[in-house]
DNA sequence: CCTGGCATCATTTTT
DNA sequence: TGATGCCAGG
């Protein structure tokens, strides 16, 4: 990773600017977490303490890394301050939890996560009459997300409507109105709305903008193309006092437009920050010459760009190389073989190869030929491990323990195990409760003592009763000891257990997930000190829970086996997810037109086919020293056999970008008299 | 109240 | 092809 030893001109220029707005445009490999560490030491040194550093990532795993590097550097020792190093959500949180009260909302909100978004999208879908085929839920939850992104309220989102939106938009908006009202409702706030309130109380108390931004003297933030609307204001919220704002970026590595950011934020920076300082880093020691040369002539196509141009400073290497499969499953065993022998020559380690897809869809052949091949592997960003449902039900138990009056939460275990509590019955009664405007767990105790339930569900309540009562003298008995204690008390395992009775090892390893998150509320109760009252209980499991949502608390993946040399495994992700990462060997898998670029993409012109492009230079430089290109002739759809075209892609980093024609020159409808292979037309021939 | 079987219909990326 | 939702029967 260090392949730099000391800085060289252009960084030692980013470090030492002078404090003031900085602008750092870091080419891909250029060195640029280097920078930002090294900056935040240099500042350190001139006599800032760190702990008035604030120093803004992209995604937790980020932040852990910088805050790792940073405490090596400052060399300090245990107690000294050390910079604060965050997610802009994870500090988002932290700013709410201080001012809730006095933007009306309750006191002690939750954040829901990406299920439980769906689950409330749908709802309000179906409160509607909305047809899923005219919005799905995902759909929704999409436009939302984007008006957010930008401070659109749901009122404004119908004013916002352009005069060509067609009625879903329209449809949309209605939905947005709903979900908001039923996240309102509940005290939930989604990921959007922590951006969101924390914007609206910067513009709506001065005092409380002011008091936030004055507990840091300078603020640094990674990843800068990736910023939406509402996170620039924030973060300029933060800056505008000290203007000490150090921004580092790649405008190339924009690839989160449909998320709300806005590549706008990076080009116009020295723009709206006057006086600024930029300094571009455009020294790769990443990669080989010839994959820059790729990354290079592939990212020349885009339209508005600063237009940097890396220069490698790597020893030469192999050219990248093109591989044809016949389909998807020919493609999976096709690569594998091809890590497998390259592992044979000792030409790599596990470690160091990475095999990148568009689609999480995509990584299933390959999933299935790792482990036929008996080849470590890990499957990297799928939040697979919040979405098992065990995991889930252990956050609600834990969050029923603090918060009886969590809907959301008590509604998922109601009847988990199954306890005389069907869905019917929660639903009859989460309608009265809402009628009512108490919460569900109100209303249960309050049916039940009116009689209006069978005596099963009375049971099932009084059981209910003794697991919340656990929550006093929980204190006393430690967080994860009393989350074992309720866990047992529900019989869980056995629920487990019974579930899966004809898979023994899937319930055990279920359980297992169950396990690791007792072990992480028992490793962040001791890093954070036990509660020591029933107040400090609550806390400490709110925090744990907000932790766990935003995935900033490490809930270890449960190690298959004794791994030979941990962490000696091949990574298998999106592009997306492989952002800021690198490996030795990198194949990028299925270059086809319709998945990368993105079928999505395709039909929404031109900005969204940049954005693919840009997406493509990410997965090509993550390559230090081999690259590896790959797409399928024909492909599995639905049950049916589908044709593909090369990516438009392999022509352009090849140089060839004219032989690509948009539209393929025989109509793909009409079927080719003999049946068989296309003639195998040579793609992208090499230099 | 719960379970299993059948019909339907789908197209991305994630803090 | 596969996930998910709905309905009928225990």
């Amino acid at each position: 990773m260090d392949a730099a030893p000391k800085l060289n001109a252009a960084q030692m220029q980013a470090v030492t600017a002078p404090v003031g707005p900085l602008l750092v445009l870091a080419g891909a490999g250029t060195g640029k977490t280097r920078v930002v560490i090294a900056r935040i030491a240099h500042l350190a040194r001139r006599g800032n303490c760190p702990s008035r550093i604030l120093a803004v990532t992209f995604t937790n795993k980020a932040a852990r890394e910088m805050l790792g590097r940073a405490n090596t550097l400052l060399q300090r020792k245990k107690d000294a301050p050390r910079p604060e190093i965050s997610t802009i959500h994870s500090l988002c949180v932290r700013i709410l939890r201080r001012h809730a009260a006095r933007l009306g909302y309750p006191e002690r909100f939750t954040i829901i996560d990406r299920g439980d978004q769906e689950g409330t999208a749908r709802k309000v879908l179906k409160e509607l009459k909305v047809p899923e085929a005219t919005l799905r839920p995902a759909d929704l939850l999409d436009r939302v997300s984007r008006w957010k992104s930008v401070g659109i309220r749901p009122d404004d989102a119908f004013a916002n409507l352009s005069g060509d939106a067609d009625e879903s938009w329209e449809l949309a908006a209605a939905g947005y109105r709903r979900y908001q009202q039923a996240l309102r409702a509940t005290g939930a706030v989604d990921f959007d709305d922590l951006l969101l309130v924390v914007d609206e109380l910067f513009t709506t108390h001065e005092d409380a903008r002011r008091q936030e931004a004055s507990r840091f003297d300078h603020l640094l933030v990674d990843e800068y193309q990736d910023t939406s609307g509402i996170q620039e204001r924030i973060l300029a919220a933060l800056a505008r006092d000290h203007r000490s704002l150090c921004v580092v970026g790649d405008d190339d590595q924009s690839i989160y437009a449909w998320r709300g950011a806005q590549i706008a934020h990076i080009l116009d920076f020295a723009h709206r920050w006057p006086g600024a300082t930029v300094v571009r880093l455009e020294e790769n020691y990443r990669s080989t010459p010839e994959i820059i040369k790729a990354a290079n002539t592939l990212i020349a196509h885009n339209g508005r760009r600063h237009g940097k141009t890396l220069v490698s400073k790597a020893p030469s290497g192999v050219p990248p190389t093109i591989m044809q499969a016949q389909d998807e499953v020919d493609e999976s065993q096709r690569v594998v073989s091809e890590v497998e022998s390259l592992l044979r020559e000792g030409a790599t380690i596990l470690a160091e190869t990475a095999i990148l897809v568009r689609t999480g869809e995509q990584t299933r052949v390959f999933e299935q030929e790792l482990r036929r091949r008996d080849i470590a592997y890990e499957l990297i960003g799928s939040r697979s491990f919040f979405d098992r449902r065990e995991v889930k039900d252990v956050m609600a138990f834990l969050r029923l323990l603090v918060e009886p009056d969590d809907d959301l939460a008590l509604s998922r275990i109601a009847n988990v195990p199954p306890r005389g509590l069907s869905a019917h019955t929660i639903e009859k009664c989460r309608t009265a409760a809402s009628l009512a405007g108490h919460s569900l767990w109100h209303e249960l105790q309050a049916a039940r003592a009116a009689g209006r339930l069978t005596a099963a569900a009375g049971t099932g309540i009084g059981m209910l009763e003794r697991m919340v009562a656990l929550r006093h003298g929980a204190a006393v008995a430690g967080a994860a000891e009393t989350l074992r204690t309720l866990l047992d008390q529900a019989d869980y395992r056995r629920h487990l257990d019974r579930e899966y009775e004809e898979d023994l090892a899937e319930a055990e390893a279920r359980w297992q997930c169950v396990e690791e998150v007792a072990n992480a509320l028992a490793h962040y109760e001791k890093a954070h000190g036990g509660g020591r009252d029933d107040e400090g209980f609550a806390r400490l499991v709110r925090g744990f829970l907000d932790d766990l949502i935003l995935e900033v608390t490490e809930a270890e993946r449960h190690e298959t086996d004794k791994e030979k040399g941990k962490g000696n495994k091949l990574r298998l992700m999106t592009l997306h997810a492989a952002k800021g990462l690198e490996f030795d060997c990198v194949w990028m898998v299925g270059m086809e037109e319709g998945i990368l670029p993105h079928i999505r993409s395709l039909n929404d012109g031109l900005q969204a086919i940049d954005e693919e492009r840009r997406l493509c230079y990410v997965g090509v430089t993550r390559a230090r020293k081999r690259l590896s290109l790959s797409l399928c002739l024909t492909r599995m759809k639905w049950g049916k056999t589908k044709p593909c075209r090369p990516s438009r892609f392999l022509y352009e980093l090849t140089g060839q970008a004219e032989k690509f024609q948009e539209q393929p020159a025989a109509p793909a409808a009409a079927p080719s008299p003999t049946k068989g292979k296309r003639p195998a037309k040579r793609v992208a021939k090499r230099r």
